[in-house]
DNA sequence: TTGTATGCGTTATCAG
DNA sequence: CTGATAACGCATACAA
């Protein structure tokens, strides 16, 4: 591969003149110029990348720190910031971190070894004070996630809200026997959207039972089957289900319990969060969360801070909107 | 963000001797290893990455060129050759080109600035000539695509068989007015996958018809509809259906039929490709195609390139599997 | 407008 | 076992 060097001395001028060809410097006659594009058309040169960075201190990456890669929320979101990171010059590295918080530990020590420029978080497993030290390294942006301390840039989504959203659309509807399913993950997003659960029953006065609260890790059709298995054996069957996993788990619900027979809505309400794809054709109702947007907003967040753009929003919100159809 | 030269200041020894300790290399005194160790930690150090790259011509990241993150196929694809490659201390970059032959031809370009030790492209669409002369620059792997001449070392899924497989099935049952959806993309999986219906049908001398021939782009559930609404306003109904864009077009298709009260599969049978979850929960036939083994192999076949290990197996095949639901 | 020299942070060679 | 030094490829301050 040739370098710098083996253009100059092929089109007889020095190394920097060359690196001003290649940077589009001015006062640079355009006589070398020419000679100097020759030798690079003829070399068929490239300026490598590993020398640059090294020399700049800058990667033009950013890592792109998400639980699951094939999945109805984090895959369209991944999709937009990718985009809007590419139409910004960022390569995007990927960072599945399937939960793990050691995973997540890990990945962030990119930022240290200047592997990457910044870290795009979609998850957040470990504590605040174990993620701050990072900071010194580069920015962190959390996208649709949050830190109770809320130190960092962020795309801050209520998830309480949007599922507060849901629950009230069910009492307005008049059902008031309220089941919630839900991940057992361990995040602010599912404590979030349960504490809305409790909160609006207890406001409404509804009966509040611990058999309706069903655990299933996962937003996945095939999870759909597994909740609705375990609906069917609850005693006493609630009127109405919020499934907070997401509308993947919550399409898989209407799909097996239709093909059970029950009628849906009138014999068991059903609504998601998200507004995927997938609800539309089902006619289902949700909640939806405008991913495309909050990922746009991520990445051109992360994008100013990096380029320190004056115009610098440390906190966007973002919101969620019924979506009302059949299912309800 | 201190350097190799700090920590030998600190710990009283050569920047050498710190590479050494860094990188696990013997003949290092432990009184030394201590004291280096003992200095890293003092002063939080970590390798500059970029500095290492230089030096060493590798990056340990590997671009993944695929049409679209967030699809049925591809994301359970990313995911599978993510795991893998990360499990051999490669980083991804992920590199979507939305079938856009430009963007491939930019993309490829990373491999000529040694941004990437390698590519893995799981779409292919520019000539062979022209993605020939960046093979000088590293490996490329083709994965679940392929080029008619198959110079590329290759995960080979045959795609004429995949569809032969699916169209055979419906004879076998005995429908004789098969119809066949799919995407009018440009690209040899399509190609072959029509091939495949059109040689079946005159082979089994079923009859052949323009209008059952229904192209709609992309693999997504919403699409079934559209599929369904070309299907409903056809003057001659068939009996089955081929859905050669995926299952995700097909369980679109299926929910979209049978709310329109049309009986699967007596009324129309209906069969997809991929074995997509959704299509376990609908209980759609489809025909398997092993995701995960096509990306794990896939990447292993880069990495054992890469690390020139002797056993490189540089034409992988993988089968298709029928697998019979209840909608045909 | 152009060239020389230096340094970015590492690793490897070689001498001790 | 250890250290000095060169080299990876580039960009830039400075000198001319």
């Amino acid at each position: 591969m040739s370098n710098i060097k083996d253009i100059a001395k092929l089109a007889n001028v020095s190394p920097s003149t060359v690196s001003r060809v290649v940077n589009n410097h001015p006062y640079v006659s355009s006589v070398k110029k020419e000679a100097v594009l020759k030798a690079i058309e003829a070399l068929n040169y490239t300026p490598n990348i590993s020398a640059i960075r090294l020399k700049s201190g800058k990667t033009n990456i950013i890592a792109i720190l998400i639980p699951y890669i094939d999945h109805g929320y984090f895959g369209p979101l991944i999709k937009a910031i990718n985009e809007t990171l590419s139409q910004h010059g960022y390569m995007t590295i990927l960072c599945e971190t399937e939960n793990d918080s050691e995973k997540e530990l890990y990945y962030l020590e990119m930022l240290r070894q200047k592997q990457v420029d910044g870290m795009m978080m979609c998850t957040l497993l470990n504590k605040w004070q174990d993620v701050e030290s990072f900071l010194q390294y580069g920015p962190i942006v959390l996208c649709g996630e949050y830190s109770e301390e809320r130190v960092l840039p962020t795309v801050y989504v209520d998830h309480y809200e949007g599922a507060a959203i849901a629950i009230r659309h069910l009492i307005e509807q008049g059902y008031n026997k309220i089941a919630y399913a839900s991940s057992r993950e361990k995040n602010l997003v599912y404590e979030s959207r349960k504490q809305a659960y409790l909160d609006c029953l207890q406001k409404a006065n509804l009966p509040l039972k611990d058999e309706w609260l069903i655990h299933i890790n996962q937003d996945h059709v095939l999870v759909g089957k597994d909740i609705f298995t375990l609906l069917s054996k609850l005693p006493e069957q609630p009127d109405a289900i919020f499934v907070a996993n997401g509308d993947q788990a919550a399409a898989g619900l209407v799909i097996e319990a239709q093909k059970h027979g029950w009628h849906v809505p009138d014999q068991l309400a059903i609504i998601g969060i998200d507004n995927q794809p997938i609800s539309e054709l089902l006619e289902m109702s949700t909640v939806e969360q405008p991913i495309d947007q909050i990922g746009t907003k991520a990445a051109k967040l992360i994008v100013d801070i990096l380029e320190e753009n004056q115009s610098v929003q440390p906190n966007e919100q973002v919101y969620f909107k019924l979506v009302s159809r059949q299912t309800t």
